[in-house]
This record gives structure tokens, C-alpha cells and sequence, in this order.
DNA sequence: CAGAATCCCTTGGGATACTG
DNA sequence: CAGTATCCCAAGGGATTCTG
């Protein structure tokens, strides 16, 4: 058995990290992902909203886009027994703590 | 010609911001990049030591992700005229700045 | 209105081999 | 050592059409 070093505990940390940062692109480098949390941040929260703010998405990709949103659960869709049925969506905790944290890389890029 | 009402300024900001953030995660949205930042951060500087940590990734793949940074302004290369040359590369002040909020993204996807 | 089904096409990343 | 050249494949995203 080897010894646990400090050098080894911080490789092990170091690449715990770096998994971390791996999966926490994954979830938000989509083509939209950004773009979609902040307009439903500042209630921009339903699909045809979205799709006017968003004006070069289609149907198929926004559909697909707010769905991997809710899986990596940072959002959360609220349906509304209407007719013609009303779908609002919101953000999770998780979502919400991703916000200041997408405007430090806006900040980030005018450098 | 439209008058600048407040709610026009909002939009214009916004607006801007999405780009930037757009622009932000196409840049460090690359498979390996965010990787890349941080090793050469910690000194793992040299494309050999790189392919090393990054023990899945192609010679191909490793030297276009290096291109791509350099290309965004991240990393800057240093030719040392040995025989056989040698080179390193190293974060200009943008790839620094990139850092804390690597370190954020990191924390966030814990929640 | 809020999507799902189907089909298609571009692109990012990988494998292998070669070079100054 | 530090890459480049060529080729290839899977997957993300788009267009169109259809539905509860």
C-alpha cells in the first residue's frame, strides 16, 4: 500500500476538481443553456417567450435544451391546469447560484 | 427614430451581456480547455507533461485545443532555442483572471 | 400553447502516421 | 520534443411536420 503523501492528497484533489469543472461545463456549454437560465431569472419563464427572446431557435432545440436544463436540475417546469395549458418554468437553488457566477465570465470576457 | 426609453437600455445591456457570456463559454467550452488552464497553472506547462495528465487525449487533440487558447488570448508559448527546442506556455493575464471563476464553477456544481 | 417525431447536416474531437 | 496532415465518427443542433 503506498503511502498517502501530501503530494498524493493534493493530485486526488486536484483531480476531483477537475472532474467537477468537466461536469459543471457539461451542464451549462450548451448552445442555449446560459441564454435560457437568465431569461427565466428575469421571468422570461415560458416556451413561447423563449422562443421570441431566443428569435433563432427552433421548436426542436429549445424543447431539447430545457429538458437537459431540468435533468441537470437546475430548473423546474410548472404546469398550470388552463386551457389552452400554461407551462411556466423557474429556477432551482442550483440554478440561481449559477447567475452570479455566469456574470463574473460576462465580466470576465471584455478583458 | 425610437426614443431611448429606460426599458430600451435594459435591453440593450442585456443584450450585450448574453453575447459576452455566449462568447465567454464558446472559448473555454472546449473538451480539455478549462483542464488545460489549470494545469498549466499549476506548472504542468510543456505539451509532453500535458499529455501526460491528460492521459486520454490525442497528440491532435492536445495541440488544437493549445492552438484555440492561444488563439482566444489565454496562453502565450515560450520558444526556448535548445537543442532539442524546447517550449512552454503560460497564462497571459486573461487565462489568471480565468481562474477564480473556474474555482466557482468547481463549488457550484457540488450544491 | 407547449411540445414530440423524424430526418439531416455540421462540427468537435479521436486514431494513426509523419516531420523539423 | 513538439507538433502537423489526413481521415473518420459520434453527437449536438437545426428544419419540418405533427399532436394533446
Amino acid at each position: 500500500m503506498i503511502k498517502e503523501t501530501s503530494s498524493n492528497a493534493v493530485n486526488k484533489a486536484f483531480l476531483l476538481k477537475s472532474c467537477r469543472i468537466n461536469g459543471a461545463l457539461d451542464i451549462i456549454s450548451g448552445r442555449w443553456k446560459a441564454l435560457i437560465i437568465i431569461h427565466i431569472s428575469e421571468n422570461t419563464n415560458r416556451f413561447s417567450l423563449l422562443k421570441i427572446a431566443l428569435h433563432s431557435i427552433s421548436d426542436q432545440t429549445l424543447g431539447k435544451q430545457i429538458k437537459e436544463l431540468e435533468a441537470s436540475g437546475l430548473i423546474i417546469k410548472n404546469i398550470i391546469a388552463e386551457v389552452p395549458v400554461k407551462v411556466e418554468y423557474q429556477l432551482t437553488a442550483k440554478g440561481e447560484a449559477l447567475l452570479p457566477i455566469l456574470s463574473d465570465l460576462s465580466n470576465w470576457s471584455d478583458i
